[in-house]
RNA sequence: GCGGGUGUGGCGGAACUGGUAGACGCGCCGGACUCAAAAUCCGGUUCUGGCGACAGAGUGUCGGUUCGAUCCCGACCACCCGUACCA
């Protein structure tokens, strides 16, 4: 260095400096100011593990430079972070290294704040919270007994994956092969009574009102809807034949009413009233036995072998009191959608179809391709039922339908002769909040030998988790604390127990965006903060939340409001949404001399244009581009990037290389490049601060203002839409454009301000810097978004691309705006036009004016 | 299984949602500067054939609509996300 002026681009004396200055200035703290329009943007809050990831710099990244660019467009911005603080692995550390999962929490968020200070992101960080802090769990105990009150709770059985070894419940994820991944032992379906958040009585609000998210993608709309799944059906009670007493009919629902002609059997649900009131049977014991190894999720339960039982019972066909079928208990039916019990209609569905073969059960084909000869053999025949098909066994109507038609016209036929009753249901089902495990906010409330289940009393929130709790045995330790369930019952003081369940942690993450308008209030929200700052305007986080996540914060808003604590506005609590997409790398393998995979680390691996190696010379092998994570040792850590080439370097690779949804994969050249180009920013700038005064050049001058103003439209439209590759696009543009420019250094001065306002968003500390080295005035952070000058932008002529039969043959320049008749008399005389049409007159002639012109021979 | 998404040069991607396919960046090739190297700067770069003007092919696969299709329609393939106790 010579005399400590820098002459070279250096990250690392830059960032801190920034930095500083923008704490000094107070620049990101957020206040209530009525008299100001306000901007809320929020990514999700991390999980904190331990240490960020370049997913966590990806999402952040792109929050910032909204909050950033929103700020500059003159905002009052509300950019909060926070920690999604209860789960499972905390616990699981305690178990493994026994270290309490407060300390190991509390730990990983310290390690995860120092981690991100360095990116130079605009928090507030007077609002940081972490939703295991006593201060924010009581009062969603307090949200808790609010809705318990207004009837928004309730309880009811639910099955659970259960380890009769470990004598615990499991998660899905701790289910492996079907077995308890610690204790190996095989897993059991059981039955425990849980706490449920009624969010079924909201499926049709919750439905309607996606079609007012208009700035959701539409994807998330469209599997919210699926999932909350509403279908219109015939509910209707089978006679049975041969069943036990109390089980004189047979209550099924189905979606297909019109294919009742087509019924061969009926099937209820392993956890059926029906199925358990036969369980004496040793059979069926048996049968029942292998149900509940299966797992609780979904996708085992339709992924797995469809198996029945035949229960011996008959069911009277409705149509045709001499027709019976066969009642089987079936391990593909939901107890929890529409009754849990069925029939079934092998010609039109698949699962029907597999079941029927399996058991030689008749298929009856109920409609048919209009005109078609063809009969079900292999595969159903199930055509969406806005499709016309003929009928050739209707239950009522044409004989040719939709299925949407016959569907309406079977219900009512059958609601005419007393058949049941048409019906709307969802496939939504409530959410079970329960969980029977430590390290979760405890769900407040008291069960009491004489008075039953009892809240607690408000004054004694927050109920504190214990910070004594052993972790050597497996199950709750809740459960089996020495003192903590202990307690009186807070109505008639007598001796009680605390309810050991914790609640899940999408609770938690369910209402924190609320709590960041007034983070350190004695209610769970402020009115007149909720009132100003809510909604949020942008919302930014991954696919993977699409349906849970959103959808539970959706149902916890409208719980809010109607609790007193959130506004009518604020029911959907996101205005606009964002689902960015995942950091990926390549993997790196050596064998094993068993020739198993042992994964390295990118640090480890030497990269040429021949392939891979260590640095000891051992091949390695280059796998796919996977999301990056620890068991595969695809990770690049942030500290390292930051460390090597500065934050502005990482954000704007993570800005640049591909479109904000979708995945990006980080590589070192790419991480690179984009030093590089930072470094000739930088260059230019301090070039152009030492330049000349005098040099001038006219002309040079008005072209370089003219790709300034371009640039400004175009970033600007780039940001607005989540382009921000575009964008970036643009700046390399305009970088090169201030580089090439034949223009004088007060234009090249007045370009470099432009540019740094336009970089600030993604590289803030070197938009600093440049727009300091160029003259501008005080903080580009707070400076005001520059706006172009729309004379600037007109171009004066269009070049259009001439076209035979489609194919590019010519170009021709006109001025801009030039009509039909004159650009045809110009492409007739066009060479490669005149060649093509040896002498013919054209077949057709297309002119889209300033488009393109295209010459049919 | 079901629901949703993605697929374009050697690579990441762009294309005003029917109008010049490949912007911008990486990589590669060539050149300048240098004793040399690094750094930097300049030029080229979809593929095939041709010295060349040029011709042909080309957006996962197969088919369709259109003057014109990466974009719309139908069938399929591969991968990714979710599937209610991972967060």
């Amino acid at each position: 260095m010579n005399g400590g002026v820098m002459s070279r681009y250096e990250a690392g004396r830059i960032e801190p400096k920034w930095q500083e200055a923008w704490a000094e200035a107070g620049l990101f703290r957020a206040e209530r100011d009525p008299s100001r329009p306000k901007f809320y943007v929020l990514e999700m809050f991390p999980y904190p593990s331990g240490r960020i990831h370049m997913g966590h710099v990806r999402n952040y990244t792109m929050g910032d430079l909204f909050a950033r660019y929103k700020a500059a467009k003159g905002f009052n911005v509300l950019h909060p972070m926070g920690w999604d603080a209860f789960g499972m692995p905390a616990e699981n550390a305690a178990i493994e290294k026994g270290v309490p999962p407060a300390e190991w929490t509390y730990h990983n968020i310290d390690a995860m704040r120092a981690q991100m200070k360095p990116l130079g992101l605009s928090i507030d960080w007077s609002r940081e919270l972490a939703t295991c802090d006593p201060e924010y769990y009581g009062q969603q105990q307090a949200l808790f007994l609010d809705m318990l009150e207004a009837g928004l709770v309730t309880r009811k059985a639910a099955v659970v994956n259960w380890d009769p070894v470990d004598m615990t419940v499991l998660a899905n994820e701790q289910v492996i092969d079907g077995k308890g991944w610690r204790s190996g032992a095989p897993v059991e379906r059981r039955e425990l009574t849980q706490w449920f958040f009624r969010i079924s009585d909201m499926a049709e609000e919750l439905l309607e009102a996606l079609d007012h998210l208009a700035h959701w993608p539409e994807k998330v709309r469209i599997m919210q809807r699926n999932w909350i799944g509403r279908s219109r059906g015939l509910q209707f009670a089978f006679a049975t034949r041969g069943a036990p007493a109390g089980h004189e009919t047979l209550e099924v629902y189905t979606t297909r009413p019109d294919t009742l002609w087509g019924a061969s059997f009926a099937a209820v649900s392993p956890e059926h009233p029906l199925a358990r009131a036969l369980e004496g049977d040793p059979e069926v014991a048996a049968f029942l036995a292998e149900c509940r190894r299966m797992g609780t999720s979904e996708e085992d339960l339709e992924t797995a072998e469809k198996k029945g039982y035949d229960t011996g019972i008959r069911v009277v066909h409705p149509f045709d009191p001499a027709w019976e079928l066969p009642v089987y208990i079936a391990n593909f039916i939901l107890m929890d959608y529409g009754t849990g019990a069925i029939f079934g209609c092998p010609a039109h569905d698949q699962r029907d179809l597999d079941f029927a073969r399996k058991y030689r059960l008749p298929v009856i084909d109920v409609f048919a391709p209009p005109g078609s000869e063809a009969r079900v053999a292999a595969e159903a025949y199930v055509p969406p039922k806005t499709e016309t098909v003929e009928f050739l066994r209707p239950v009522a109507g044409e004989r040719l339908m939709t299925g949407e038609a016959a569907v309406d016209a079977a219900i009512a036929f059958c609601e005419a002769r007393g058949i049941g009753r048409g019906v709307t249901r969802f496939r939504l089902r409530d959410w079970g909040l329960s969980r029977q495990r430590f390290w979760g906010c405890p769900i407040p409330v008291v069960h009491c030998p004489a008075c039953g289940i009892v809240p607690e009393k408000r004054g004694n929130l927050p109920v504190r988790l214990p910070d004594d709790a052993t972790f050597d045995k497996p199950g709750n330790p809740l459960e089996r604390h020495p003192t903590w369930a202990t307690t009186t019952c807070p109505a008639c003081g007598g001796p009680a127990r605390r309810e050991t369940d914790t609640m899940d942690t999408f609770v938690d993450s369910s209402w924190y965006y609320a709590r960041f308008t007034a983070p350190r209030a004695a209610t769970p929200t402020v009115m007149e903060d909720a009132a100003y700052w809510m909604n949020v305007d942008q919302y930014i986080g991954g696919i993977e939340h699409a349906i849970l996540h959103l959808l539970y914060s959706r149902f916890f808003a409208r719980a809010m409001r109607i609790t007193g604590h959130l506004p009518e506005k604020a029911i959907e609590p996101f205005d606009a949404l964002f689902t960015q997409g995942m950091v990926t790398h390549e993997t790196y393998a050596t064998r094993a001399p068993d020739g198993r995979p042992v994964w390295r680390e990118p640090s480890e691996v030497v990269r040429d244009a021949e392939g891979a190696r260590l640095a000891d010379g051992t091949p390695v092998e280059i796998g796919p581009s996977t999301k990056m994570s620890k068991s595969k040792k695809n990770v690049v850590d942030p500290d390292d990037i930051i460390a090597r080439y500065g934050a502005d370097t990482a954000r704007w690779f993570v800005l640049s290389d591909s479109p904000p949804d979708r995945d990006v994969e980080w590589t070192a050249a790419g991480a690179e490049a984009a030093h590089r180009h930072l470094a000739r920013v930088w260059r230019l700038a301090h070039e152009t601060s030492e330049a000349a005064e005098a040099a001038e050049a006219a002309g040079g001058d008005q072209t370089l203002l003219r790709a300034t103003h371009r640039a400004i439209r175009d970033v600007t439209a780039d940001i607005e839409g989540f382009a921000f590759n575009k964008a970036i696009a643009r700046l390399y543009e305009l970088t090169g454009a201030i580089g090439k420019a034949p223009a004088g250094a007060p234009a090249r001065r007045t370009a470099l301000r432009t540019l740094a306002q336009l970089t600030a968003p993604m590289t803030p500390h070197l938009a600093e810097e440049v727009w300091a080295m160029a003259g501008g005035a005080g903080l580009v952070a707070a400076a005001r978004w520059p706006e172009a000058d729309p004379a600037l932008l007109v171009e004066a002529s269009v070049t259009l691309p001439v076209q035979v039969n489609g194919k590019r043959r010519a170009e021709i320049a006109v001025p801009a705006g030039s009509d039909a008749a004159t650009i045809e008399a110009l492409v007739l005389q066009d060479p490669a036009v005149v060649r093509a049409l040896n002498g013919a007159a054209p077949r057709r002639l297309v002119v889209v004016p300033d488009r393109i012109v295209n010459v049919v021979v």
